[in-house]
RNA sequence: GGGUGUUUAGCUCAGUUGGGAGAGCGACGGCCUUACAAGCCGUAGGUCGCAGGUUCGACCCCUGCAACACCCACCA
């Protein structure tokens, strides 16, 4: 093996192995567990977040499996309806082309070509992050299957009368010229104006201070073209009178009511708002209690359309903003402008601002789904981890609204509806099914549906149609629900709600038991990552390394907003100054578990990363020292175990209980702390080196050397197999050195049981023995670092006191004592014997003491008693107050007052030991 | 406006039923000791956001407050 670990040298190729032989699909007859993959977009290409999920996934993948269940981890890609499009929109443009241009079903073509050249950029990147996916099951949203269930799916919902047509206001997109739902609207709070206009009383009425007019107040003076009322406060004493009556709209000259509604703010603005039941979702509502009639006055693209007056006609409506209020200011009817911070809704995928729009769409009515989706997550089939999540579903589930599922746009699922020429909707499967439904002669013309299908209503279906439903497959039955669902909470409403209401639908079952929901992925300073601040980083680059250049390149190119680049470089130099070395895998993934603990977002620092890395090296290079000493030709004969042996055991015991609490819930945290704790600072910092004496020792007796060598083995062995999950590559490549000196020829850690706490002992008196060991080695330790003693200096100790069993004790671990504290030479003296001037340690009753002699300043030992006198004297002062307390006494456990009578006696007599010695200092 | 989360060492974070405040990184001092300088040994550093309360005892439970983050809704 290397002298140090490179992850480039066994990685792909490993990945290649795993791949090739099959170790990702279901086996043996275990119990079913399945994890779903979210369907990452085809467009996409694997960033921190995906990362870090798949990390999350792969760990626990990798654990059931070699727990021994039959274990299926779901690969499949999403279509992406949107991201896509525009994608190759985007390509069509550099051409010189628009979608339009070339048609539908060229377009159609173009991006099936794209996908099927393009589109498995993230699986090769998955491959990469070492994920154990059953690509032998791929599927996409679009392939044959899916489409037929979402067809059926559709078809049943509709037949239910559970999808429906209807017009309505909805979120509308002018830039994709589309409908978007209500989640794919992001408010954002933006800068803007508040425009005061008269709107002229009609009829000679004037208000209560004789004015002959109402003052309007509005964000959006364009709308105004197509207002049909003005309403007050119906208990408004200012306007009561004034009920009933009208105004005249100006610009439009139409006559409008004035009326009376609950919606009004009377201490708002002026109080009378002026209402527009076509543009705005609050105003419908009046308009729809009061029988007002809905005037749309945009046209797709937000231009103005034909209902508006002639002058306003075809401007894009912002001009037709300004031009409103010039107008009104040139008619005296502009009162004033106030500066107005409002909430602007902007559509997540194209930035334009959204309108509400009068559109015909396709709707899923969605109470009927949603009720039993939520006594799904009350009745605790579905649980959310961490818990505070499912407060959030039900928050957001008890108050939906119907979802609108249709979309102006080429690429997905089409809506399986045609119209004959009157406009009359026929549904089916296909074409046929839909005239046989509607009893249509053959040639009747129909025209299909032009919409396609939100992509999530796809998306919604995933768990079980990629299992192969509408079939009843033996999919479906072995592993559908799927265990756990592994996702960010940005998407709980999106798909995480919609797959809970969809298959409880569909297949009488919750999709998954368990949504454990992860944070977010930003970066060292908490920011979020994203193309626009240039922050992001990409995995594949802590993997692999990247220059500073490369870097900088990565993360300005292609940039919506250019202008950013000089800040982007200028940040990027300074936080990567060398750009980012390389990695690996193994310690990328650490990383994140180490990062995973619950329900809260992760920053990512590359001095965790580099810890980790280091990490890897550190097991890299332990696993070296054990084939070092374990030849692979063995003797079989008797084992005899160490005291060494016995503790590293029975640690192992205990370090496997916290992993496997710590898996089971799901926290990959306290399981990658457990590993690095065992790995760094049990079996290495003190288990191998408590080896060292034995294994070099060429007097040693050959059984104890068999035990200590298949002890070292064995433990390694155990251990690899306890963090295969998190750093899959570096412990296959080790363990595959390893088993066969162990006698085990199998050819993969992947498929070998993950160890279990029960098949190892606890050995209490092995832990207290090393335990007294490690106190007495650390006290000569303090004691030569203090005295700034040499590290290579060998010195002689002295012991004295303490009891039969510390005698008994420093026999056995004379040899260990002597080489782990550098120590030649150890000499007990009787109890009332003088000790020389010496710097003394206490283990317990015993007293360890380095002789000064020349060794050691008095001074500077005088100091460091000094300090260990002061800490054992608060300690002392804090347990007396403690036991002074009455109310202790009387009132705590027995147990716990015994525990501290006992802690009280201790630091009594160590500090009476301490101070003695430090008098005896000052004779000197 | 409603809700959720966070606040512990210089930084990033653990702290499982209430009973002696922990880790990693960083800092400081010393070491190339035959697995590892991506390492080894040692040291320092915290009124656990603030104020009350419950309790013999509170980082932990309760109330209030503050700051930060996020989600939902929204007054034109």
């Amino acid at each position: 093996m290397e002298s140090s670990f490179d992850p480039h040298a066994i990685e792909q190729k490993l990945y290649a192995d795993w791949e090739g032989a099959d170790y990702f699909a279901p086996r043996g007859n275990g119990e079913g567990y399945c994890i779903a993959i979210p369907p990452p977009n085809v467009t996409g290409s694997l960033h921190m977040g995906h990362a870090f999920q798949h990390t999350l996934m792969d760990a626990l993948i990798r654990y059931e499996r070699m727990k021994g269940r039959r274990t299926l981890w779901q690969m499949g890609t999403d279509h992406a309806g949107i991201a896509t499009q525009m994608l190759v929109e985007r390509q069509l443009l550099a051409e010189g082309l628009k979608r339009e241009d070339i048609g539908r079903d060229a377009f159609v073509e173009r991006v099936w070509d794209w996908r099927n050249h393009s589109g498995n950029n993230i699986s090769k990147q998955l491959r990469r992050m070492g994920s154990s996916l059953d690509w032998s099951r791929d599927r996409f949203t679009m392939d044959e299957g899916f489409c037929h269930a979402v067809l059926e799916v559709f078809v049943r919902l509709y037949e239910e009368g559970l999808i429906y047509r209807g017009q309505r206001l909805v979120n509308w997109d002018p830039e994709l010229k589309s409908v978007i739902s209500d989640l794919e609207v992001e408010n954002t709070e933006e800068r803007g104006h508040l425009w005061h206009f008269r709107y002229p009383l009609a009829g000679g009425l004037t208000t209560r201070e004789g004015k002959p007019y109402l003052v309007v107040a509005t964000t959006r003076p364009e709308t105004m073209l197509g207002d049909t009322a003005v309403a007050v406060h119906p208990d408004d004493e200012r306007y009561a009178a004034l009920v009933g009556g009208s105004v005249i709209l100006p610009l439009a000259d139409r006559e409008i009511p004035i009326i009376a509604d609950e919606y009004v703010d009377r201490d708002f603005g002026t109080g009378c708002v002026k209402i527009t039941p076509a543009h705005d979702f609050n105003d419908n509502e009046v308009g729809a209690r009061h029988g007002l009639a809905l005037i749309n006055v945009f046209n797709e693209d937000a231009t103005i359309n034909e209902a508006a007056p002639q002058p306003y006609r075809g401007l894009d409506r912002f001009d037709a903003r300004e031009k409103v209020v010039a107008d009104l200011k040139s008619q005296g009817l502009l009162d004033g402008i106030e500066d107005h911070t409002l909430m602007v809704p902007r559509g997540d995928r194209s930035n334009a601002i959204v309108e509400p729009l009068l559109t015909h769409q396709w709707f899923v009515k969605i109470q009927p789904l949603a009720d039993p989706a939520i006594k799904a997550v009350e009745n605790g089939d579905v649980e959310f981890v961490p818990k505070q999540y499912e407060n959030v579903y039900f928050s957001w589930m008890r108050n939906i609204q119907d979802w609108a599922i249709s979309r102006q746009q080429w690429w997905g699922h089409r809506i399986p509806a045609w119209y004959d020429a009157e406009g009359n909707v026929y549904v089916g499967r296909d074409e046929d099914e839909a005239r046989r439904n509607g009893g249509l002669a053959d040639d009747v013309p129909l025209d299909q549906d032009p919409d396609v299908l939100d992509t999530w209503f796809s998306s919604a279906l995933w768990t079980f149609v990629t299992l192969g439903w509408p079939e009843e497959t033996e999919e479906l039955s072995q592993f559908h629900p799927t265990d756990v669902l592994v996702t960010g909470h940005d998407i709980i409403f999106f798909w995480v709600a919609r797959m809970i209401m969809m298959t409880l639908k569909f297949t009488g079952e919750v999709p998954f038991r368990q949504v454990y929901v992860h944070g977010l992925v930003r970066d060292a300073d908490g920011k979020k990552m994203s193309k626009t601040k240039g922050n992001g980083l990409d995995p594949l680059d802590l993997i692999d390394g990247v220059s500073l250049d490369e870097l900088i390149d990565k993360r300005t190119q292609n940039l919506t907003q250019p202008q950013m680049a000089p800040s982007i470089e200028k940040n990027t130099r300074a936080d990567f100054p060398e750009g980012i070395p390389s990695y690996g895998t193994d310690a990328l993934r650490f990383t994140y578990c180490a990062l995973a603990s619950t329900g809260r977002d992760v920053r990512f620092d590359l001095s965790r990363i580099e810890g980790y890395r280091n990490f890897c090296n550190k097991l890299w290079n332990a696993a070296r020292f054990v084939l070092m000493n374990c030849p692979d030709d063995e003797e079989p004969g008797r084992r005899d175990l160490s005291l060494a042996d016995r503790w590293i055991v029975s640690e192992m015991r205990s370090f496997l209980e916290t992993s496997e609490r710590a898996i089971n819930t799901y926290r990959f945290d306290l399981y990658a702390n457990a590993v690095y704790e065992f790995v760094w600072h049990e079996y290495c910092d003190w288990y191998l080196e408590l080896t060292k004496p034995l294994l070099w020792d060429e007097q040693a007796d050959p059984s104890l050397l068999r035990g200590t060598r298949y002890t070292l083995l064995s433990v390694l062995d155990t251990l690899l197999r306890a963090a295969h999950p998190i750093m899959p590559f570096i412990t296959e490549t080790i363990w595959r050195e390893v088993a066969p000196r162990l006698g085990n020829t199998n050819p993969t850690i992947m498929l070998q049981p993950f160890p279990e706490p029960a098949d190892l002992p606890s050995d209490p008196d092995a832990e207290a023995a090393v335990e007294w060991l490690k106190g007495v080695i650390v006290g000569i330790r303090n004691i030569r670092g203090e005295a700034g003693i040499k590290p290579a200096q060998e010195i002689s100790i002295l012991l004295q006191g303490g009891s039969d069993a510390d005698r008994a004790l420093a026999q056995v671990a004379e040899s260990l004592l002597k080489r782990l504290a550098k120590v030649d030479r150890i000499d007990w003296l009787a109890d009332g014997a003088e000790p020389p001037p010496n710097a003394l340690a206490l283990v317990g009753e015993l007293r360890v003491m380095v002789p000064l002699a020349g060794l050691i300043d008095v001074a500077a030992e005088r100091a460091r008693l000094a300090k260990e006198v002061e800490k054992k004297s608060q300690e002392l002062n804090r347990i007396e107050a403690k036991l002074a307390n009455e109310n202790f006494v009387a009132k705590a456990p027995q147990a716990v007052v015994e525990k501290e009578r006992a802690k009280a006696g201790d630091a009594r007599a160590a500090l009476a030991t301490l101070e003695q010695q430090l008098a005896s200092l000052d004779d000197l």
